[in-house]
RNA sequence: GCGGGUGUAGCUCAAUGGUAGAGCAAUAGCCUUCCAAGCUAAAGACGAGGGUUCGAUUCCCUUCACCCGCUCCA
């Protein structure tokens, strides 16, 4: 019935999203905007719903005083909300601004591209033909690489190859343009003729911005935050000084993070504004293994409980050689997109052992590894590359009498990936018989009530006979307690049709029977299934149904 | 960034070098006693900019956006 990883299905997702007010394209009415999107009034409510999901299961609701399963330790949770724009050095110190900030080079013949720094080439000459040829491969490799290249650019034996006549040694591309080397005479790395090379264009994941007014000189620069974790490392210190909580314990924090994609692509899943939803635990090295898996695995659990298809969703460990210079261990949460190819999966969150680089990195400076373990970064001079704070960011057991700085476990949940899963996974099409009995198809968002925009709507059987003033009242009762919407309009066939495609779980409709004996028909989104349940009764039935699982 | 494709109403689609048409949805009203019934009314579009032309939604150029494939993705 459904079709997992199939293009069509998931235009038909996006058809739905725009059409019912989920998700529209930022700045529409101009032409758009490549990787910016708005959140239609379903769209927020059910976003907003995801958000506070996980704040009350991760934060608001937790039990600091029960060791819940899994966990090696009861544990506490607090939050935080710190500024989009920070210091620089924050950047500098945790090692995105080095890490994002590339000058880039594309070859117009062999559509690669190149780290601009990373080329260097030297002068050759054959028969009055010269041409600068440039290679990506460094130390040794490099001579005898740009040797190859002459000779196939020349169309010469290897017997001929001491024909070529070479100018000066191999130097970095950037110092050879500077110092006027023409583009026309450089032969790219993989390219047949010279002058396909474009000129070196600046590549910033991270947005930058100025600070004050009057905006001028480079010490102005500062960047809108790729991650809302460093505000958490940035704010350590506060939270223990200020909150009373103990290792183990976690910082959670909400919001917008900003990156420069390069190619931002398949809706929402890669934008370039985004919402972030992060978790950095605290807690003993020595335990840090066991919190990872603890992590892991109830991150992968919530999103089952909250009703994606199993199916769809892959646990993935990273492998060793894929793990981030700092990481000990690395898990993702991944679901099959309908937009992906059948196999593939796309990151929901990422469960990351970072150690202890953070809280490191913001008080030594930016952190490299070297034989395996993290030092400061210096540069040619031997000072720091980039200076931390200096501040002391370890923490002292007061009962142990140790001191130490603290392992971090960071589960960092996309706010808005996570919305387009439950989005992509709500979407169903099925089959319901009409007032003739006849099989019609239908649309229907088969959300998880605690994400669904409106939880309930109510319905007058039709508009007389004092139907509409008792939906109404009940209607105002329920409102108070959960999102609700009343509409009489058009034959109640089609108002379920209209719920179905918002994914609202539950119609309340009054119809002659209610006059009688204040009983309300509640239908089942889902089953289509009706029960009748007395009209005083549904605002309790549906808190204790929204509130189980 | 490169190559290919696509842009007409909220959605799905027509037609046309000479006033852009339909179905569905949505709005107002009538009717309607359980899964998009019907009737009436009104509303709604050629992605943007430029060029050719007496006249361009149509032809040309540029641009923006989306899709596919490469590339990139700490």
């Amino acid at each position: 019935m459904t079709h997992p990883n199939d293009q069509s299905r998931m235009d038909r997702i996006v058809s739905l999203a725009k059409r019912r007010g989920f998700i529209f394209q930022s700045s529409e009415i101009y032409g758009g905007l490549n990787g910016f999107w708005d959140y239609g009034p379903l769209g927020v409510a059910l976003k907003r719903n995801l958000k506070d999901a996980w704040w009350h299961d991760m934060v608001g609701g937790h039990d600091e005083l029960a060791t819940l399963p899994g966990a090696p330790t009861a544990y506490e949770m607090t939050g935080l909300d710190c500024t989009i724009i920070m210091h620089p050095q924050v950047w500098k110190c945790s090692g995105h601004f080095d890490l994002f900030h590339d000058w880039m080079i594309d070859c117009r013949e062999s559509k690669r591209r190149y780290r601009y720094d990373h080329l260097q080439g030297r002068w050759a000459a054959h028969r009055g033909k010269r041409v600068f040829v440039t290679t990506e491969a460094s130390g040794d490799e490099a001579g005898p690489d740009t040797v190859a290249r002459a000779q196939k650019f020349f169309g010469l034996r290897a017997k001929q190859v001491d024909e070529i006549e070479w100018t000066g040694d191999l130097e970095p591309l950037p110092a050879a343009i500077t110092a006027g080397v023409a583009a026309a005479d450089v032969l790219g790395p993989d390219a047949a003729a010279p002058g396909t090379l474009t000129e070196p264009r600046e590549f910033n994941l991270m947005f930058e911005t100025r600070i004050g007014a009057l905006a001028g000189d480079a010490d102005d620069r500062a960047f809108l935050r790729p991650e809302t974790a460093q505000g958490i490392f940035v704010n350590f210190k506060n939270v223990l000084d200020t909150s009373r909580v103990r290792v183990p314990f976690g910082i959670a924090q909400v919001g917008k993070s900003f990156r420069n994609e390069i190619t931002p692509r398949n809706f929402t899943f890669r934008s370039r504004e985004f919402e972030q939803m992060e978790i950095e635990f605290f807690c003993r090295p020595a335990d840090s293994a066991d919190w990872y898996r603890y992590w892991r695995d109830r991150r992968w659990r919530w999103y089952l409980d909250l009703g994606l298809t199993e199916g769809r969703l892959r646990l993935r460990e990273h492998a060793a050689d894929e793990l981030s210079h700092y990481s000990v261990g690395t898990a993702d949460i991944e679901y099959a997109f309908p937009f992906l190819a059948p196999g593939e999966f796309g990151e929901l969150e990422g469960i990351a052992h970072r150690g202890d680089f953070d809280l490191r990195s913001h008080m030594e400076g930016k952190l490299v590894r070297r034989d395996g373990a993290l030092v400061l970064e210096t540069g040619a001079d031997g000072k720091p590359r980039h200076k931390g704070s200096g501040k002391d960011l370890s923490y002292f057991d007061d009962i142990t009498r140790e001191r130490f700085v603290p392992h971090v476990i960071e589960p960092s949940a996309g706010a808005d990936r996570g919305t387009l899963a439950f989005l992509c996974d709500a979407y169903h099409e099925d089959e319901v018989p009409d007032e003739d009995g006849k099989p019609r198809s239908r649309t229907v968002m088969k959300l998880h009530p605690r994400l669904a925009p409106v939880k309930a709507a109510i319905l007058p059987l039709v508009k007389k006979d004092g139907m509409p003033e008792m939906a109404i009242d009940l209607y105002r009762r329920l409102k108070r307690h959960m999102a609700c919407q009343y509409d009489e309009k058009g034959s109640v066939g089609r108002r379920y049709a209209r719920q179905d495609e918002a994914g609202t779980p539950w119609c309340l409709t009054i119809d002659g029977q209610t006059l009688a004996d204040r009983t309300v028909t509640l239908r089942d989104r889902d089953t289509l299934a009706q029960e009748r349940v007395p009209v005083d009764e549904v605002v309790t039935l549906l808190r204790d149904r929204l509130a189980s699982p």
